[in-house]
DNA sequence: CTGGTTATTTTGTTTAGTATAAATATTTGT
DNA sequence: ACAAATATTTATACTAAACAAAATAACCAG
């Protein structure tokens, strides 16, 4: 069993995995939990005597087999809990990250089981990202960022990278949200903003926006 | 805010608390809690600095209006969960105490509130509890336990009083739920053992049954 | 390859939360 | 009023988590 500071240190390091990095550094662990370096070390150790992850002194850590089961668990449960908020109880998707912050360190297999069932079994949360499935597996969609498009391309709006409430409800009052089929009308090279469609609206989108917005080409 | 600790020594004092009794012992929180007397004064203390229960020395301890309306609150949040593992994710009613002790220290307000109306307002658990509402009021209704019961009578049965596992799972295999009617057709003076019929169904039961099941008079 | 810089680990403390046994004090029942 | 039951105090212990400062290792520029 998992403390939930456990739990969350497992998880920061499976975000900070991706599929060419392997060494996460103890710094990018204590700046995701906003914690320091020194505690870092700490809990890596703990962790390591639990066999969740392979540390090696000075050279960064990763996952285990079983760690990254364990952290994929957690994040399919955090992202479950989203799609019950927003689908179910109605509360807008900027708003359900922080409780499933909390429902993501409730232990019950069959309550996650059961929870999967009556959602549908959803591929993808709120904000677009992918849930692992029961072993850990987790398939993510073809996708690229809305500023990699250029001019006259177009696709369909499928997630977000930051989601952060101020963006989130950014894109509600722009109207943007996820399944929209959107058109860049312009690029402007200057500023590297966009001038998009949506809807038949015209949006002009700042560089900012479009690092943060993901679109699967079509 | 409140550790989960703490909720749980509100809680307990709220269930030891009945309309007559009002000093509520150390002895028996520590008994409901299986901790050590000294452990439950060192939190009375503790509660009673932060004005959510007073507390007399070697006379006990009950809570203030703000005390009852937080345990209220955790009572009604974990008998909602409940209702919620029970109807929607279709959990048998002897497996969802454990889980809706975690679930009830959930924190968010807003949560509640759209739970309750996603279950539709519900006023009682799986086990016929009256659920608490937004302002801690308890309603409970006119029940009495099935031994107290006369040859003839009869009524609906609402609500049990020990709801541990293997009593509600003893409760499914005779085919008592709640909501049925239950006539009693003879009692017996020796034992106190009753027969019932429920359903067309003649079953016998003995004293220690009738003890933990509730009924409702018609 | 060397010295300085940066990143990391170690060490020693700190804090919060919870729990306990043993000693002491209070209340209760007779 | 006194013994028995109950409750509190005192002094301690343990766990989990975090951190600052000091020590150490790795990296990099010249």
């Amino acid at each position: 069993m998992f403390s939930q500071s456990e739990e969350n240190y497992l998880k920061a390091i499976f975000h900070l995995t991706s599929a060419e990095k392997s060494g996460i550094t103890t710094n990018e662990i204590a700046e995701k939990l906003a914690t320091k370096p020194s505690s870092v070390t700490d809990m890596i150790q703990k962790l390591s005597d639990k066999k969740v992850v392979i540390y090696k002194k000075y050279y960064g850590v990763e996952l285990t087999d079983s760690g990254r089961k364990i952290a994929a668990n957690i994040v399919r449960k955090h992202r479950l809990w989203e799609v019950f908020l927003v689908e179910k109880l109605h509360f807008p998707w900027d708003e359900v990250h922080d409780i499933a912050e909390q429902l993501e360190h409730i232990q019950s297999l069959k309550l996650i089981r059961q929870l999967d069932q009556f959602l549908g079994f959803p591929t993808q949360d709120p904000h677009g990202d992918p849930i692992p499935d029961i072993n850990g597996n987790l398939k993510s969609i073809e996708k690229c960022l809305l500023s990699t498009l250029e001019k006259n391309e177009s696709g369909i709006c499928v997630g977000v990278d930051d989601s952060s409430s101020e963006f989130l409800k950014f894109l509600d009052k722009k109207g943007i949200t996820l399944g929209k089929q959107i058109i860049v009308l312009d690029k402007e090279d200057f500023d590297d903003s966009l001038l998009i469609e949506i809807e038949n609206q015209k949006i002009p989108i700042s560089k900012k926006i479009a690092n943060n917005l993901y679109i699967q080409k079509s």
